[in-house]
DNA sequence: AAGTGGTCTAGACCACCGA
DNA sequence: CGGTGGTCTAGACCACTTA
């Protein structure tokens, strides 16, 4: 098989790990190469397309960057899927933007204690009835002044000791904290977002009335292996806050 | 300038394409190569470093992946940034994921009219007062049966007529219609949440009592150049629903 | 026209994996 | 051990931008 029944006119103006690309972008997509599987060995595929080591070698890293492929050394190049998925991606350039709020915040620390979890912060912190936890009591406000945004209780793992005394800077983010004080990265954030009749003890320090209509914000910050590192439960009284997300399709 | 110098110990156990991605991260980061300013040209990186130009390639590559650098040819290689910024991304496999619920629905069509935006309207949608809409009226149900999840109000523009008869099919997907109907493929997202009192008019659909506790969720699609093809307003009773993403640190 | 990055070749050695 | 992908070199021609 030469190169001009693969490629048709050699004239072609792509270049030809583009084209060799598209050929097996298509293979894939009918089957012949069928997900699970391995792709032919690099020296057979330079020399079915007649091309150098280095431009089959780009080809297939095109592949690999659309989560067609991947390649394992020692082992071969598998078919992950048999065709790009449309994928819509929104990103963060920092955690502190999952406040994602138009104004600057600065935040009240109202105290801390350290508590063993029932029933209900079992389900909240998923984590085992009894494990020990330090919770943080705080609220932000706006720093033009005005009704706090929100009511933060915030669970860490007893080995994060000693951030309750850095969060009385009115200046701090809990994830930069958590990070600092257990020692790992925060790899993974989930947000659970619900809503909710705002509880008394929320209503009384964002000042309204029980049960009034509020965002109730979930979230859990993740270390290595998901170990849970910080779950947050934060309330938003309505019009206070609102969360943005954009979402943008990817390629 | 010889390579024991910029690498230590020939030794080393790390690809060299890798150490120089390392020392030029490091002289950026450190302001020898300022933001905005053109990297030394390649062929005098190679010799600096004096490895070929393959390699200095691959690690130039590495550095625009993180979005330090830009390459543009004929011009240069330009310096984007001085330190890799820490991103948290989250995706979806398609719009339909922003329901993010566990349980599948399905769609009741509630009716259709035509409206044009008055003052209320205009800040929701996000359009000049007058301007002509195509109101949908829906809502959701869980395929297992009981009350509606959400009540639904999908705005879309003129050219999108047609749409409310292929709605009657209880099993569609608004962002799938709308880039059939509207001929546009949805690039962008933008998913805006807060809390909200139920309306009566989404009470009595949902069966809640007017202004409990609800999720108002706002969604914008649009195509290219920003165009806003629909808008989805959405009212969630409490406990019905909770929508969750999850951030995953980049790279 | 000169210089940039983009593509491509031919060949080499290495690290890793599985039989 | 043989075969895989990972890294690397030396050299070449091309497309593009700027002057």
């Amino acid at each position: 098989m030469n190169s001009s029944t693969e490629f048709g006119l050699l004239r072609d103006r792509a270049p030809r790990y583009l084209q060799v690309a598209d050929i097996l972008i298509r293979e894939i997509s009918e089957g012949q190469f069928p997900v699970g599987t391995l792709l032919p060995p690099e020296p057979q595929l330079c020399q079915r397309f007649a091309v150098s080591r280095h431009t089959l070698r780009e080809a297939v890293r095109l592949l690999c960057e659309q989560g067609l492929l991947s390649r394992q050394q020692g082992v071969g190049t598998h078919v992950l899927a048999n065709r790009a998925e449309t994928r819509y991606v929104a990103s963060l350039s920092s955690l502190r933007d999952l406040m994602a709020y138009t104004q600057q915040t600065t935040l009240k620390f109202l105290g801390s204690r350290w508590v063993n979890a029932d029933e209900s912060l079992e389900r909240l912190l998923r984590c085992d009835v009894g494990e020990p936890w330090l919770e943080l009591n705080t609220c932000r406000f706006p720093v033009a002044g005005g009704q706090p945004i929100v009511h933060m209780r915030i669970f860490v793992r007893p080995q994060c000791d000693g951030i309750q005394h850095a969060l009385e800077d009115g200046d701090a983010w809990i994830y930069g904290l958590v990070e600092k004080f257990g020692g790992e990265r925060i790899l993974e954030a989930e947000q659970v977002v619900g809503a909710i009749g705002v509880p008394a003890e929320s209503a009384k320090i964002l000042g309204v009335e029980e049960g009034s209509p509020g965002l109730f914000v979930r979230r859990y910050y993740l270390a290595k292996a998901g170990r849970l590192l910080a779950v947050s439960l934060n309330v938003y009284p309505v019009d206070r806050f609102e969360f943005s997300t954009n979402w943008r399709l990817e390629g």
